[in-house]
DNA sequence: AATTGTGAAATTGTTCACAGCA
DNA sequence: TGCTGTGAACAATTTCACAATT
């Protein structure tokens, strides 16, 4: 009844109903393009390889989208996914290291596709200052916490080698910014109120390599 | 008793654990590094955030490797690690598009390190084919499943557009190719046998958005 | 005294199964 | 009849807590 009584459902939710949103999410704007109207939590969840009792348990956490008998309707569950993920507006995005990664970030088509602009990409050598990629010219790492300001930047990635990581970690936060995306293999130290997300590529290789020397089955069977 | 009595530990196993098992690699080869000798898992554990209880309770479903008293001995759990994840080898990877991500992961340093040679990368843009990346010369896709095979390829890294993506897994696996990293946004529907990783960027940046607008604390706490 | 290895407890996440509704 | 929404059952994972060991 006190104003603060309303729905507190963010914080619950577990990090793996999130990510599947993003799968629920993707699979619905195939299915609009298509001009499907609406969708059963059987063929949504097929699309995925989920089940249909996970797609209608993670979806109940945040609402009643569906129709029962009927289904979904595709366009409106997209655009209050859209809503429910934050991705129905634009976020500005900074690219820190203007090596392999980081250049090839600023020319990923989907980043721009989903809203996430890429204002700025930084780099500490001389050599790669001021050289073009993808419509973006190479700042120097020393105008970092004053772009991020005047560029109102809410997303960094960090594209950097692992030693250099944390310093700029730091003087990112530092400046006020609240979400990172690492690429540098290395286990990031914050505080517990800035976002961050770790893409570790050689562990998904190592995954795969586990498997292959584990679980692969002898060619016969 | 039977021959078939040996350990089968692997299947079992989750996949956070191998995941951690990464991390627990990662940190020993620091360590190993600065010549300490022997790491107690509360020591391992902050260095990755994560609990002295984690670290044992993973290492146990693979053996025993500490002294009770003392720790683990860093060296050798690394090369323990290093065997068991099958990272203890060489593994010959081809990259199938060389466009953005393609031509990163060609020049990317760690998957060299990590044992991770790549052979071959392909394109099907006749533009693309003949032009030099970090050493190699992007092949034309037609060559795919001669190279697979004169090549030995045991791990192929797709980085083409979505729409592209799953016919040439197909080839792959007709050719006889068992472990697929997936850049592209979309799920590829594979036999069982083929061990499939999927990298999905954007899922990582709506991670973010999402922890932004929902959890995101006012200013003042 | 310090630290592992591990069953048991607690917690978290997934699936079931069916009431409720179009 | 078909399909959602959901509490309850089940399964998986993490944490606890302590005996065992150096």
């Amino acid at each position: 009844m006190t104003p603060k009584a309303r729905v507190r459902t963010a914080g619950r939710i577990s990090e793996s109903t999130i990510k599947r949103l993003s799968l629920y999410y993707r699979a619905l704007s195939v299915l609009e393009q298509t001009g499907q109207g609406t969708v059963s939590s059987q063929d949504l969840a097929g699309r995925e390889d989920l089940s249909p009792a996970q797609v209608r348990k993670d979806l109940s956490f945040f609402g009643t989208f569906g129709t029962r008998g009927l289904g979904y309707p595709v366009g409106e569950l997209r655009a209050k996914l859209a809503r429910i993920l934050g991705i129905d507006r634009t976020w500005n995005v900074a690219v820190l290291g203007a090596g392999n990664i980081g250049t090839a970030l600023v020319s990923y088509r989907e980043f721009k596709n989903q809203g996430f602009l890429i204002k700025r990409i930084f780099d500490s050598d001389p050599r790669k200052v001021g050289a073009r990629h993808g419509g973006l010219v190479v700042s120097d790492i020393a105008r970092l916490e004053s772009d991020l300001v005047s560029e109102r930047i809410e997303i960094v990635v960090i594209a950097v080698p692992a030693e250099a990581a944390q310093p700029l970690a730091d003087r990112c936060v530092r400046a006020g910014l609240k979400a990172i995306l690492n690429f540098a293999p290395v286990n990031l130290v914050l505080p517990d109120d800035v976002c961050l997300r770790t893409e570790n590529m050689s562990m998904e290789l190592e995954y795969l390599s586990y498997t292959l020397v584990n679980c692969a089955l002898p060619p016969q069977g």
